[in-house]
DNA sequence: CTGTTAGCGCGTTCAA
DNA sequence: TTGAACGCGCTAACAG
């Protein structure tokens, strides 16, 4: 293992000069010391200690990332995101998943911690259990107390900078862009009772119905991933709702549910429109398109990441508003169909049974 | 920030006591001085310095993972299985993308050696560069003259353990299995010409063709990703090609192809069969449901991991195999189908144009 | 502009 | 069983 002082004896130099032209200090060096450094480290095939510079520095060039789990792309675009930006800042990200797992979330802070990482993002949607709120954030002040910066994509319920998809805002005008295109029946797979992300989504998409003074949809609560969405359409199919649209309240989901939809005979969007949240790069070539709110997934893990990186006050709220995305999965149904609903297409596949 | 020097102090004992009872020594302590340093412990709120002990033990609890593509569904798959199994050894894992840049990937080595990372798994095709491939292998030569070790999934080029997938005898074998099912003419999306994983795949599939005494498929090169296989597909649309399948050396690539079919009122099976190779989990949900070979994608992660922080004698190469899956995408022809194909379904948006 | 030196937080000999 | 002291590789005063 080749060590700056190896290199610098090497160069006939002393340690502090060979440290000055080898890493980013402000100090000037001679140009011809310089050289000879230089052409030392490179003979020898000098590796800067990163670790040994975060001691000496106190201060480290690795940012910490929590996500829930990376084969969901809504994590994996995030992630993205917050790496593009970090090499941006010469960092390297250390990348911990928790599996859904509120306790492994706490010792994933802890390990990071541990680390001395410069800055901790974390991401996803909070659960409503206030004990486990309480640890993760006693975890956090002890990551803090120890100097480290905290960011978090999600709900503002950490006293961290954070970035916070307007999930209700977006899913109250996704029904509203719905009901202009003429349903008036709607169901909701609304996932975990104890997601706020989830809960916010699915409450938006009321609230947008109630202001149009429509009545309340069906919901079926479920899993917040790909088979949760799956089981909650079989769910809903046999209840046989009289509804024309149903709003998933991710992507994933969605997709779960067009799958159950689809082998069980009913057409989306011909027998029944169907919508979701996120707008996951996946979507691309879904068939048919899916009509979703676009969050921009890639630069909130960036912002995450500046946020973190740039200190100010106190934390900070960014908000990132979703985008209606109307696409192909939603029927457009007459444009005077009453409020009752009566003129709009109702799948015989719903209905009988 | 709060030392290992503050615990023992509240405790009232010694550095080196402390430090045995707080991190896995093998020595023993005494039961009384053991509770009262964890007590400090927790009371103060310590979390070791992990880049001291790095810098103390001369080994690190990182291993660094080189990806291209996060976005990537392969990519993130691999990733997600070398995470958890780092996470069984206790280890973290700091992500690097290439964004299928050669120059990053090297840069990527030499930050990774700078973290003092204990492993690095390097992922992703070779390309037909020996300069580049000759960079690549100095700079692992360096990172390994430190101690570090590393593993690669993909071709065993670069004198390291090595998780390879037989792309050549998946390719050729899918090959087989199409022709077993009536096809007689193909194409291939082939990729780029420098890509060795691509370009195996492509031979595989010939050799296949080749064996049955079939004629040499049409071959397109372009992009090895989705768009890759969009533009492609496009390309031998134009060429309205004899051909009843085609293949696609990778399943992002069949995704692009699939969507360009469908773009232009080609139906695949009914109009044209298509194969993809990977069988990444995003198929999961695709309509008509793509026939590929499966890899076995966490698994391999996991593997590399294993092979690379457990040290044997000389480089190991795992060959890791590939299974046809079989599904809708490619359709059954007549059993009796000759040879010539001249009974085989030839759709007329291929041969009209 | 260059060199000397004192830590950074911890593991680990060695001695008690 | 416990403690004292050295060193891991590097940075940042400080001195020259």
């Amino acid at each position: 293992m080749v060590t700056l002082e190896d290199v610098a004896r090497h160069a006939g130099v002393s340690l502090a000069t060979a440290s000055r032209v080898l890493n980013g200090s402000s100090r000037q060096v001679g140009a011809a010391l310089r050289a000879r450094v230089e052409a030392s480290a490179a003979e020898l095939g000098y590796r800067v200690d990163a670790t040994a510079q975060t001691l000496a520095r106190g201060a480290s060039n690795v940012v910490g990332l929590i996500i829930q789990d990376l084969s969901d792309a809504y994590f994996a675009t995030i992630a993205d995101g917050a790496i593009r930006a970090a090499d941006l800042h010469g960092m390297v990200v250390t990348l911990g998943t928790t599996y859904r797992d509120p306790e492994r979330e706490i010792a994933l802070v802890a390990t990071l911690a541990a680390q001395r990482a410069r800055a901790v993002l974390i991401t996803g949607s909070r659960v409503a259990d206030d004990h486990m709120l309480g640890r993760l954030r006693a975890e956090l002040d002890v990551y803090r107390s120890s100097g480290g910066r905290v960011a978090v994509i999600g709900q503002d319920l950490l006293d961290a900078d954070t970035v916070a998809p307007r999930n209700r805002e977006g899913a109250r005008e996704l029904a509203h862009a719905i009901v202009r295109r003429g349903h008036r029946r709607f169901a909701v797979l609304a996932g975990p009772v104890h997601l706020y992300t989830a809960v916010d989504r699915a409450a938006g998409f009321l609230d947008g119905l109630a202001e149009l003074g429509l009545p309340e949809p069906v919901v079926v609560h479920g899993g917040f991933d790909r088979d949760g969405g799956h089981a909650a359409a079989a769910e809903l199919l046999e209840m046989a709702p009289d509804v024309t649209c149903v709003f998933a309240v991710n992507d994933v989901m969605a997709l779960g549910a067009l799958a159950a939809f689809r082998s069980r005979g009913v057409e989306v969007p011909r027998d029944l429109s169907l919508a979701g949240f996120d707008d996951i790069p996946t979507l691309h070539d879904v068939v048919p398109a899916l009509t979703t709110v676009r969050l921009p997934l890639s630069r909130m893990g960036e912002l995450a990441l500046d946020l973190a990186l740039c200190p100010q006050g106190g934390p900070r709220v960014e908000p990132v508003a979703g985008q209606v995305m109307f696409r192909h999965s939603v029927a457009v149904l007459g444009s005077a169909a009453p409020a009752d609903g009566s003129a709009a297409a109702v799948p015989p596949s719903l209905t009988a049974s």
